[in-house]
DNA sequence: CATCATTCTGATAACGTTGTCAGGCGTGTC
DNA sequence: GACACGCCTGACAACGTTATCAGAATGATG
């Protein structure tokens, strides 16, 4: 590996220069600048980046923390955004998990204090809200998919509440009036949004919500998710009077709900008309027929991500604190109008 | 952030002892040891990164360059293996997305390599063999997923013929003799694997395959992988004799097959036994009933590589050069003895 | 031609660590 | 008491870069 001195010595300039040159200090003079230049590129010379991050104390290191992402199919889309955006700035993403535990979460942050990133994204699998962050003096941190409380640090979340009304709104323009709603476990604050999104289009939509029309397609219990949606579908179908749509809190959900339907034997879209959330196309794709679902924008929120982050480092501030990320509706076959 | 220097100061010794003392070098005197220690605790001290890796060489990173592991669920156990066997070795993990082209992962090798990484870890989405490999000098390289033809560089594979032919296996000793395969694409290498491991379980059972009951589930249409599952899974299932059982090369396949089994009002697995293999949990356990499928070991995939990668370091050789990872049979509700 | 401002360049000192090597200090031996 | 030996410690250089600041070269002006 060729150095600083090498260049200089073989340039006939010092190595003052040569760091100029490749800074791309203004301050060199044309002819200097090209000659440096091409005895760079002859000697295949690349900066050390342990040497230059001593000195300046610049990285160009991103941390990327997550609790889960790396261990669900869902959001791992974040990882992409947040990789393609690092490499397009010439940036590197060192990434930790942290499997949710407050200890590793805090050992995670100080190893990537130490390793001097120049700013962290903290990324979780579910939508959730953070009660207090590990100290990690002034570094720049976005969160994504998750936020503070008290709306402390930068956020970006998915906006599900929009995607739900929206999801839920389509639906209506089909013509459907008498709508239910399969719900994720409302602990989790996605499943409350998305639960808000769906009363609130009814309501804007003149038509009212009852009670015997929203259940929960899963569940915690001791600890773990259980899905409880082909059931609850059943109860829907069987009742006096069935609904002509079902709007479901995800595609796992929707993908249950398909089996009830059919075990009814009803058909999908003619008989019942089913919207999911996710847009987790393996599924949304693989039902017959095709899934209409609201998708995530996980991979535009890593990107984003990202550019908050490099805009930060440069002490700049950002227009918005959190940011709402539109959830576009994936229309395919699954409702059809009354 | 203290240094070295403020330890140093503090403990009155120089910093070359509090620098044994932290590297863990035995030629200090211990009660030395553990008052340079306790200042060290004091002052929360920890070596700066860059400096070290300036005088060292080492960077405790380790790099993982990707084709699209991280866009696709499958493989992103892969991730999360290497990540944690990272963090329990207490290195940091530098991950690069090639985008699976040429130039994209020559330039991620090349920065990977100015970052000083101390070995790469190369994985891919699909099981494939490489042709070269972009130069890196003589860093430790350990591919998984994929492999090079002549064997050059170590390599950490799925077993997908023993797979197939375990999930073949259990559903001839289940009693069927009528068994039809709906494969991957045979272009993929997976897909040649799994096909094999099929049809060499028959001929060891003493059944014979014929052609008509082997149907590509997925095929390459212009440049896009598309499902052809359903259809084909319909002309088995109108064959004047059906089989009682399909072996399906991936979980996406089987559901699709299941589609097409409903289809023409049969059930699963009273009138026929399906196999998936990934055991993508998500589509494996949603369905009804729950899919029986071949897991796919990426995880301890990922975890193999970093300990082949450290042993490297040490320059310490490898038992194996190249390791095929069991798969194991993961049994649902799909298949049911004949 | 002298002067001055302007533009460009280089010597040298950091940055925080580890490696080299010399040396101090006990202890045991003759 | 002199000496050798082993154990422990420290002064200083080195790693490859950037920052500081002084100074050289250039060009403009009187």
């Amino acid at each position: 590996m060729p150095t600083i001195k090498d260049v200089a010595r073989r340039a006939g300039v010092s190595i003052k220069t040569v760091s100029r040159v490749v800074n791309k200090d203004p301050a060199v003079r044309d002819s200097t600048r090209e000659h440096v230049e091409r005895v760079v590129a002859e000697l295949g010379y690349t900066p050390d980046p342990a040497a230059r991050s001593m000195r300046s104390n610049r990285t160009g290191v991103l941390g990327l923390v997550t609790d889960m992402v790396t261990t669900t199919p869902y959001s791992v889309d974040i990882i992409s955004g947040v990789q393609d955006a690092c490499a397009e700035a010439g940036m590197m993403m060192l990434i930790v998990n942290t499997r949710g535990d407050r200890a590793h979460t805090e050992h995670a942050i100080r190893t990537l204090v130490e390793r001097k990133v120049e700013g962290i994204v903290y990324a979780t699998m579910y939508l959730r809200a953070l009660d207090e962050l590990p100290a990690m003096g002034d570094l720049p941190m976005v969160l994504v998919n998750c936020f503070m409380a008290d709306g402390s640090v930068p956020s970006i979340v998915p906006d599900d509440y929009a995607g739900s009304y929206a999801a839920t709104s389509h639906v209506i323009e089909l013509g459907h009036r008498d709508i239910a709603l399969l719900s994720v476990n409302p602990v989790i604050i996605a499943g409350e949004r998305r639960g808000r999104g769906f009363r609130r289009a009814l309501l804007d939509h003149g038509l009212t919500c009852t009670p015997d029309r929203v259940r929960a397609g899963q569940v915690f219990e001791n600890g773990r998710e259980v899905f409880v949606a082909a059931e609850a579908t059943l109860r829907f179908l069987d009742a006096a009077q069935r609904p002509t749509a079902i709007v479901c809190g995800t595609d796992a959900i929707a993908m249950r709900a398909y089996n009830a339907v059919r075990e009814r034997g009803l058909r999908i879209p003619d008989d019942i008309s089913i919207v999911g959330y996710d847009n987790f196309v393996m599924i949304a794709e693989a039902l017959d027929p095709p899934l209409t679902s609201v998708a995530l924008p996980y991979y535009d929120m890593g990107r984003t991500a990202v550019s908050w982050l490099r805009r930060l480092g440069h002490g700049d501030g950002l227009a918005e604190p959190t940011l709402l990320m539109p959830c576009p509706l994936i229309r395919r076959a699954s409702c059809r109008p009354l």
